[in-house]
RNA sequence: GGGCGCUUAGCGCAGCUGGUUCAGAGCAUCUGCCUUACAAGCAGAGGGUCGGCGGUUCGAAUCCGUCAGCGCCCACCA
């Protein structure tokens, strides 16, 4: 076979993809083995493969390569999410390109649009999954709003609202005022905001008492007056809300307001006249200690409202604008408003004053643009405490773990202050709540049933007194559409039919899953909630470990978006330096829970690897094998090196891979391949050119190369799997992806110090390297090296040899004339060449040496005749520290040595 | 305001319960090589008072305190 000397991905990672998927090695169904399972974060079905998913899904691949190659029962299963309010806002938005109005369409037209546009866009993230090798059972492919999960979903809902942990009610939300839904508490951005501080004048309405007055003002008050009479200040942030304020607040506790006291004011520019309040929630510090009141539209406010009975009114129409309530501004937005209205106070004197003020303000989660608007709706919520309850101990108590640790706190914190989660949306596209509202009279309270079906609910409403003789044509069925996580978070169950079917083969077999790969950005909105549904409906956890990625981000830390254009296509990139060279780029540059500082040249250094091996791979192919060849010293010390090299490094992997250091086990591969084997074992075991090999070598770097590729295949499917193919004859449908590996590697104690002392020698060799580096010397002009005084490693003399291009080794007691002498631990080596010395230039050298020797010789000493040192620290300790002593007076004897004898 | 984490070579990082090989590998840099597997390569080399200060200890990058800088999460101060 010709192989060129680049390695080509294009014209193998089709075609290896192909072979996999044909000959069925992703699939996997129950059976004795063991089970080893990751199920996908679903992506957005419409979404496009962003870097993000890169590191992500290639995290996983290479997971459940291992897994595979382990031995085990590996399943990947893949799916999508409907992703509720971000696919309605894309299909909402290409309906209004097309001049079509959402609210000009019924319910039944619109989701014809969206399933159409799924049906186009959907599952196009899948398929670039499968150019990075994401080796996922496709047949398995789920979408959380398939048949099956929504049965899931709906018997859940119906499942919590009968256990009494779903319920109805009128709570102050956060509202999108563009998406137009409701939102959780997860959903809510909070950034800081430079903003203003309105300080408005709200004009007391009583006729004051100057005697009271004078009094009160003995007493602390600050009143403020002006020509048109007494009044308070409020400092406000929000101008715009006054229309609705039904009260003013102040603190009990505060003497500089004490003369509001049971007064009523006048709210600017409206007129309304509205009561004083008192409340120890008002902060006397901050602003004049004087709180505006508008219960419809802050948390605080509301709760205010509540406790002393404030009228409620709401002046924000659903998409933002201001609403008939309002005596002023009706139909304009919101924001708009609130620069009008700071004109208008200002005409109309009512402003004070305008400070600049700093906030915090919360925007939509999917709407980055738009801010948040608190609301008072009726909603369904999951109550949450029962969850909290049964979904802390098992990450507090290590059933489940999480990688990096540190998100545990995380988790904790959350669990322990966990609000109920308000799971209905005004969304259309999603799984809609199973809920029948009975009919009514205008201002009665509603009455509802919940039911899986139509029939079913009517089955229920007849058990309603009053309600006996109702028909399905009398429900009405809530509009709503549950939170997109509702249907994720059963995700690990729901992949097994495991809520429809409880007691099926597979969720029983492939359940708890293994490891969880997601970004911690989701702990809430989705890794804890799946832990409380796993614990909820299968009383186990629903996965083993969770391992945290960090956030792409470019080279200079920012973080990858479209708008900034530093995000590049992964298929582009796949395309330049071939999936594994990316999927190593990726990973080199990953450690768990650190975001990564992406860079193009990361994924060079993959494409660069792969050329790696692919080249020594046409080295080998090129031996020719013969058969009665002796086999040379060299070759059988490289070859039992390198064995043992491998099962030693295949067991620190084995390691790394179970503390989810993939990083660092890619990197320990790396080394081994490029420095291990490339540059130290071919190059012992190479024939000279044109020479042939002997067949006992040969055989054994194969079956090195074999192995070897094994330990990559996880990284790198592609050219591992194209190498594999070709070292021996495979049988059609064999493959890498599933060739058995021991996975237990043990190294013995022999075996131990047989590489231990290989390092050494590697010294040895790098010496003569480098004083062949120094000195000019070809590498093709043979040396001669003289061990000074023993060798210590004879036994490795044919490595050394071919490895440093010797004519000989010798030992001697006296160091030639004309040599370079360098020291490898205490031994003492001299390479003789002749006139090439430069006497000064190794003085030089040797003289900073012997400095540098002395000065640690110093240090050692000085801790040896510290008798706290020796009496305290263990013997061990002491005798290291002597043994440093002898070194170095050793070493600094024989630079004093050779010193002298250059200077002869 | 509360909580968590980080600060080690030019860069991004590893250094587990304090003491062998503790100051490390990778990339980048520099030097020399087009040596018939690979110049997308090979062989060498340089580079850090481990953020500052203080403490514990015979001994601290490692433990404790404190300060500074950075980052993340949570929280209803308008």
């Amino acid at each position: 076979m010709e192989l060129a000397t680049k390695y080509s991905p294009q014209e193998v990672e089709g075609k290896w993809y192909e072979y996999w998927i044909k000959n069925g090695l992703f699939k996997s169904k129950p059976d004795g083995r063991e089970p080893y399972t990751i199920v996908i974060p679903p992506p957005n079905v419409t979404g496009v493969l962003h870097m993000g998913h890169m590191l992500n899904n290639t995290i996983q691949d290479i997971l459940v390569r291992k897994a595979r190659l382990d031995g085990k029962n590996a399943l990947w299963v893949p799916g999508t999410d409907h992703a509720s309010i971000a696919t309605e806002a894309k299909v909402v938005n290409r309906l209004a390109e097309q001049g079509i109005r959402k609210r000009d369409l019924t319910r039944e037209e619109f989701l014809q649009h969206a399933w159409d546009w799924t049906h186009e866009h959907g599952g196009i993230i899948l398929k670039q999954l499968r150019r990075l090798g994401a080796s996922c059972d496709w047949d398995r492919t789920a979408f959380t709003m398939d048949e099956t999960r929504s049965e899931s979903v709906l018997k859940v809902f119906v499942d919590l609202y009968r256990k009494g942990l779903i319920y109805r009610g009128l709570r102050m939300v956060n509202w999108d005022p563009k998406a137009q839904t409701v939102l959780s508490t997860e959903e809510v951005i909070y950034r800081d905001e430079k903003s203003k501080l309105y300080y408005l004048k709200y004009y007391v309405a009583d006729m004051l008492d100057q005697a009271d007055l004078s009094e009160m003002i003995a007493q602390g008050s600050v009143v403020h007056r002006d020509g048109k009479g007494y009044y308070a200040v409020v400092a406000t942030t929000r101008p715009e809300t006054i229309m609705g304020d039904t009260a003013m607040c102040i603190n009990p506790k505060d003497p500089k307001n004490q003369w509001l006291h049971g007064k009523k004011v006048i709210v600017p520019l409206v007129g309304r006249v509205i009561p004083v309040i008192e409340d120890r929630y008002v902060d006397i510090e901050f602003g004049t200690g004087c709180l505006k009141v508008t219960p419809a539209h802050d948390v605080n406010d509301y709760q205010l409202g509540k406790t002393h009975n404030l009228e409620t009114i709401d002046i924000f129409n659903p998409d933002g604008t201001i609403s008939d309530q309002s005596p002023l501004y009706v139909s304009m937005d919101r924001m708009e408003v609130r620069k009008q209205i700071a004109k208008d106070l200002e005409a109309a004197g009512l402003l004070e004053k305008v400070e600049d003020y700093e906030n915090k303000v919360g925007y939509s989660e999917r709407n980055p643009d738009t801010a948040v608007e608190p609301r008072l709706c009726k909603q369904w919520f999951l109550s949450m405490k029962h969850f909290a309850d049964i979904a802390l101990p098992p990450v507090l108590d290590g059933r489940i773990k999480f990688h990096p640790q540190k998100y545990v706190t995380t988790y904790r914190n959350w669990l322990e202050n966990i609000q109920d989660w308000c799971i209905s949306r005004q969304l259309w596209w999603g799984h809609r709540i199973p809920a029948y509202f009975l009919p009514c009279a205008e201002g009665e309270e509603e009455k509802y049933v919940v039911a899986l079906s139509e029939e079913e609910a009517v089955a229920e409403a007849h058990k309603i007194e009053g309600f006996e003789k109702i028909t399905a044509a009398d429900l009405r069925r809530d509009e709503d559409a549950l939170d997109t996580w509702f249907s994720s978070w059963l995700w690990p169950i729901s992949l097994f039919d495991g809520i429809n079917n409880p007691d099926n083969d597979e969720i029983k077999y492939y359940y708890p899953t293994s490891d969880l790969v997601t970004g911690p950005d989701i702990i809430f909105f989705w890794v804890a909630r799946m832990i409380m549904a796993g614990m909820e409906y299968m009383g186990d956890v629903p996965f083993r470990n969770v391992y945290f990625t960090g956030i792409v981000r470019d080279e200079i830390g920012r973080k990858m978006s479209k708008s900034l254009g530093n995000s590049p296509d992964p298929i582009e990139l796949i395309e330049k330096y071939g999936a594994d060279g990316v999927r190593m780029g990726m990973l080199l540059a990953a450690p768990a829970g650190n975001d990564i500082l992406f860079a193009e040249s990361l994924c060079e250094q993959g494409r660069n690897f792969c050329n790696k091996i692919w080249n020594a791979f046409r080295l080998v192919k090129g031996w020719e094998a013969a058969d009665g060849l002796e086999q040379p010293e060299v070759n059988k010390l490289a070859i039992r090196w390198l064995d043992a090299k491998l099962r030693d490094t295949a067991a620190e992997l084995d390691d790394l891979y179970s503390k989810y250091r993939l990083n660092e086990a890619l990197m320990t591969v790396f080394k081994l391949f490029t420095d291990e084997f490339s540059s130290w074992y071919l190059e012992m075991v190479k024939p000279a050119y044109q020479h042939p090999i002997d067949k006992v070598s040969y055989e054994a770097t194969l079956s090195f190369f074999d192995r070897l590729l094994k330990l990559v295949h996880p990284f790198m499917p592609f050219i591992t799997e194209e190498l594999w193919q070709h070292i021996y004859e495979r049988k059609d449908g064999e493959s890498i992806m599933t060739a058995s590996s021991s996975s237990h590697f043990t190294v013995d104690k022999d075996e131990a110090s047989f590489l231990a002392a290989f390092e050494e020698v590697k010294k040895v060799v790098a010496g003569v390297r480098a004083v062949r580096n120094q000195k000019n010397i070809a590498n093709k002009e043979q040396l001669a090296l003289v061990c000074l005084g023993g060798n210590a490693y004879a036994i490795f003399d044919a490595v050394v040899k071919k490895m440093s291009n010797l004519s000989s080794i010798e030992v001697c007691s006296e160091s030639p004339e004309g040599a370079v002498k360098f020291l490898v631990g205490t031994s003492e080596y001299a390479v003789p060449i002749g006139n090439l010395i430069d006497v000064e230039a190794e003085i030089q050298k040797q003289e900073a040496e012997l400095k540098r020797l002395e000065g640690f010789l110093v240090g050692v000493q000085k801790k040896l005749q510290n008798a706290n040192f020796v009496a305290h620290a263990p013997e061990q300790v002491v005798a290291l520290e002597r043994k440093k002593q002898a070194d170095a007076e050793q070493k600094i004897a024989a630079i004093k040595e050779t010193l002298a004898s250059l200077r002869k």
